[in-house]
Formats: structure tokens, C-alpha cells, sequence
DNA sequence: TTGAAAGCGGTACCAT
DNA sequence: ATGGTACCGCTTTCAA
């Protein structure tokens, strides 16, 4: 068995009280002292159990991601970000999945919940109406990252999908295309979906180009989604845009890849804008040009909020992280 | 402040003890008590308290997961695999990041025993003799994911690393290819650097073909590492090897860049084989032939054995899983 | 079938 | 400067 304070306290001839005193630093003891409870807490390997520490003090200084279970490259990234910022300030932090369309969100938070974690970073979570209300009742502050909830009833921490789309859009345009798919993007998705058809279809229209619906492919961001739309495309010698802009970097790879197999040149016969600037964007070759996300210091600064909101007991607030423009090798002027 | 089984036992008229019985539907009591007691809980919106619990079970149904800072692509379906199945066994999972080169790697051992993980799987954690003691003194079973312990005194779950680098030369030397550079691998690195080079060197000598030392391009698996080595291949026109086998990925993508820029086209005047299957593998054009590590499936591997050691009390087994050959599109004949 | 009570490993208040 | 001790929320033994 693990060694106590009891057992220290026994071996240095001192109390409990003495002990936890010495260990915590907290002063009001003399220096002899604290060098025997020391050296006999070294000599038993002593550590501190931080299930009575969590119970006693009734905080437990960990936090909790909650994500979809789908492996996307970027959630390094973010899961990074969040952990080195709760590591700064002295925070554990304690993972699950939600499953695949969030069957196991209940499960997770409840979970969550009897860890006493003291706040949630809910990744790419989309919530329903009937989820807010469990939420409620959870009682833990909940932070949405790269999400939103109905109503934006939670904190999130996002970019502006609809200025990201359309500042992407009119940078094609401005490259001389004029004939722009949309691909791999979801309709229903009322946070990543709808906000970007929306500012793509305002980039046109403040552009006076034509829209054209049967140039926004629905999909769910995968490259696989790509593949499909870019597939379609080809076989549909009416449409014929100049430029695809994709909804995920992943989705801008199938776009190439069916591209590359059927001899059309990156950029030279497409072009092609991409959205995540994950890892592979830079990795590919042409470089993929993207609209970058930071997700690092989204993962950051999602993990800043919401300590600082424990710490100071202020509802956190909303916050809009900037997106950038990427300029690589897949996209050229018409 | 949230409900406890006091609070419920004052409201239901009932002792703790039952309640608890109760809750943990350990039988003994009339099923109106029961009724009323889960009424009341719920009503509540009572959540056991995990710290009170782990703290007289003496078990915290936790492990820990440590990994290095930088966060390579892969590690995501690692994390995903690990708490897969962590989930399934009701155990819950705490990340922490041992830092770049190991320099977080007592802290987070700590924060680990600390918080009182029943064990800890140690992803890509190369560990130097003296690390070794303290993990002894730690206590707690470590199992290590894509990595080994000098002297193998950990468990560990990897592919065979030079059983794979052995089949990936032989393959590129079926094609045809006689002249075959290594590519950023890390030769002060025991664990996945030796070997591959071991494996790389025998091969060729099991097809009678000279070793050229000057074809084994030291790195650190990054895509920098591959752009470096192909630039200095480009700039030594004596070298000229027909094929590349790159030990990661991402370094296979920074050879393909360079080529890229140099106007060489893949797999036509040169070939690449990569090194992982990481995602990205198979999203590039033309697609990686790589050597597939399954990462998942790891993931899952070693939550398993940590997990069924836990409860059986056995030592945990090292396993080496199997590797795989994916060809795809950048590897031709000669 | 049920309850009282003794801890689990700490913290922190109150005395001394 | 130090010790005694109540208590955090729960489980579990023992008795009734």
C-alpha cells in the first residue's frame, strides 16, 4: 500500500497537521522539522492522493473534453493547445468521446460529472434544443470549441464561418474565377454548414455573379465528400467551374484526387481552396491553399476561458477567433 | 452545492447505507424503498461523487495516457483506440503531454500517480536507463505504446520495426530498384531508428546489393527531415537512387515536395515509400505506398492488456502487431 | 431489510 | 510551532 501522511507523521514523530503543512508549504513550523517529514516522504516514495484532496477541498482542478469520436487530423492540435494551458495552470485533464453523433454525449457528461471536473470544453460538439437542458442541469460550465449552441445559449470559441467563407470566396473571385463550387458542405449543419453556404452566396452576390445551386455540393466535410462532388462535377460538362472551394481540407484532397486521376493539372486546370489549414495542407504537393484555422490557440485559449472563469466565477465570454487566408500552390488567377 | 446520498437518505426517510445499496443496486431492500430512493435522487439531480468513491475503494477506474508535445497526426486514432475501449471497461482516461524530448515526463508521471491512475500506457515515450528507475518506484503498470524500454523491462505494444523496414527495402527492391536511399531516421534512436536501419541494411544485403552509407539520410521523421535529405540528394548527382524509403510519412511528403519543386515526377522518375498509413497517406496525389502501422487497433491493443492486467493481476505481455505493405501510387517498377 | 458507525487520505480550524 | 480532530462523500461491516 501507498504511503500516507499518517505514516509519515508516525515515522517523523510529528502530527498529520505537521505533516500536511510541511508537504504544502505553509509555513509555521521549524526547519528541522520540515527536513525530517521531508526526507521521510521521499524515503516512503510518498504521494499525495488527489481523490482526498479533491474531496476535502471540494475542487478538483481537472477539466473535461468532450468530442465527436471521428479522428480528424486537427484534434491534436486542439487537444494539445487545451493541455498545455491547463498543465500551466495547474489543471489534469480528463477525455471522452461522444460517440459518432454524439450517442454517447449523456453518458459522457454524466461521466464527467462524478469526476467532478469543474468545467467542459465541448469540441465540434453540436448540441440539440432537448441537449441544453441536460446541460443545465449538469451545473458545470460548459465551453463550446469550434461549435455553437442553439441560440448560443453556451460560450463557444470559434472563427466566423460566414466572414471565413466569404473572404474565401472573394478571394477567388478576385483570382479571376467566376464559376465557384461549393463543396462537401452540410446544409443542415447550422454552424459550419449554413454560415458558409451563406458566405459564399453573399461573396457572389456582392461580386454581381450569378449563383448557381447546383454548384454547392452537400456533403459532411470528409474527403470522401470530395471525391463524390468532383466525380459529379466532371460528369456534368454544363457546370464547369474554374475553382472549387472546399469546406475542409480533407474535402479539397478528394477534390484533387479524382482531379489527378482524371490528368486535370492543380491549379493550372482548377483551383482549388481548402478550409482547416490542418497539418497536411503544407504537407501536400502543390501546397494546398486553405483558410487557415488556428487550432492550436483555439485549444488554448478555450482552456484560458475557462479556468479563468472557474478561478474569477465570471460567465465566460463568447469569443471569435480570427481565420486567415493561406496562399499556397492550388490556386491560380484566371 | 450538489446533492449527496445524505441529502437523499434525510428526504427518503432512509439510512445512507441503504441508499447506497440502493444506488448501487446491491439488493436488500424492499423495492418501494428503492422506488423512493431513486425518485429522490433523481429529483436531486444527484451524481456520486468519484473522488469519495475512488478514495474508500481504493481505485480510481483511471489511466493515464502520456505522450510527447508534438503532436503528429497519428496520434489522435491512438488516443481514439485507447478510449475506445477504455470506455467499454468503464474506465476513464487522463491525458497529460510528457513535453518535447521527455522534459515533462516526471511531472506528468506524478500527476499521474497523484491522481491515483491504476495504470499508464506511454505513447512514442522513449525512455533513457534512468527514467527507468523511477517508473519502478512509481508503482503503477506502465505499458508503452510505439515504443520499447532499454532492455525491454516495460511491456510494449509495436509493429516490429525492423522486420517492417526489412519487407519495405525488399519490396522497393522487387520493383527493381537498386539504389534505394534511407530517409530520416534517427540513428541515436534505439527504438524505431536502429532497427529500420538494421532492417534497411539487411535487406539489401540479402539481395547481395552494397550498402552506401552515404544514401542513409539521418532525421527525426518530420517532413522537414525529407525535404533536407531530397535537397541534398538533388545536389549530389553521384548518388541518384531510383527510390526513397522514407521512415515516416510526413518525411516521404517532404521528399515528394522537393521533387515537386524540382519538377521530378512521382512514381515515374522516382520512387517513395512511406512509413505509418498515417490519414494523410492515402489523401495525397498520387497516394502514399507506405508500410501501415494500425494505430487504432494499437490503441485498442494496448488499453486492453493494460485494462486485463489491472484486473487479473498478471503481467502485462509485450506484443509486437503486425505491419502491413499498402501499395498505392508511389512506388513503380524499374 | 435496515441503520450505525468506522474508516478511506487528506485539510484546516481551534487549542495549546 | 504543533497537535487534536471534525469533516469531505461514500462503502461496507456488524448488529439489530
Amino acid at each position: 500500500m501507498r504511503a500516507t501522511i499518517k505514516d509519515i507523521a508516525k515515522i517523523s514523530g510529528v502530527s498529520t497537521a505537521t505533516v500536511s503543512r510541511v508537504l504544502n508549504e505553509l509555513g509555521g513550523y521549524r526547519p528541522e522539522v520540515a527536513t525530517k517529514v521531508l526526507a521521510v516522504a521521499k524515503e516512503l516514495g510518498y504521494r499525495r492522493n488527489d481523490s482526498a484532496v479533491s474531496l476535502v477541498k471540494q475542487a478538483t482542478r481537472t477539466i473535461g473534453i468532450v468530442m465527436p469520436t471521428v479522428a480528424t487530423s486537427f484534434y491534436a492540435q486542439i487537444i494539445n493547445g487545451i493541455e498545455d494551458r491547463a498543465y500551466q495552470a495547474g489543471y489534469s485533464v480528463i477525455l471522452t468521446h461522444a460517440g459518432v453523433n454524439n450517442v454517447r454525449l449523456q453518458e459522457s457528461l454524466n461521466f464527467m460529472v462524478e469526476r467532478r471536473v469543474e468545467g467542459i470544453i465541448g469540441v465540434s460538439i453540436n448540441l440539440a434544443q432537448i441537449d441544453l437542458q441536460a446541460i443545465a442541469a449538469l451545473a458545470v460550465p460548459l465551453l463550446l470549441l469550434s461549435a455553437q449552441a442553439p441560440g448560443n445559449r453556451l460560450p463557444y470559441v470559434k472563427v466566423d464561418d460566414y466572414a471565413a467563407a466569404y473572404a474565401a470566396t472573394t478571394d477567388l473571385i478576385d483570382h479571376g474565377h467566376r464559376t465557384i463550387a461549393l463543396v462537401g458542405v452540410d446544409p443542415a449543419d447550422s454552424v459550419a454548414g449554413r454560415p458558409r453556404i451563406a458566405g459564399y452566396t453573399a461573396a457572389l452576390q456582392a461580386a454581381g455573379l450569378r449563383l448557381d445551386r447546383n454548384l454547392i455540393f452537400p456533403g459532411d466535410y470528409t474527403f470522401e465528400a470530395g471525391q463524390r462532388a468532383m466525380t459529379t462535377i466532371l460528369a456534368t460538362p454544363e457546370l464547369r467551374p474554374t475553382a472549387v472551394f472546399a469546406v475542409s481540407d480533407e474535402t479539397a484532397l478528394g477534390v484533387i484526387a479524382v482531379c489527378y486521376q482524371a490528368g486535370l493539372r492543380i491549379p493550372q486546370d482548377l483551383s482549388v481552396l481548402g478550409y482547416d489549414n490542418s497539418a497536411i495542407a503544407s504537407m501536400v504537393s502543390p501546397a494546398l491553399s486553405t483558410v487557415a484555422q488556428p487550432f492550436y490557440e483555439m485549444g488554448q485559449l478555450a482552456a484560458d476561458k475557462l479556468i479563468t472563469g472557474l478561478q474569477t466565477n465570471q460567465p465566460i465570454q463568447s469569443q471569435i477567433v480570427p481565420f486567415k487566408l493561406i496562399h499556397r500552390g492550388t490556386v491560380s488567377s484566371l
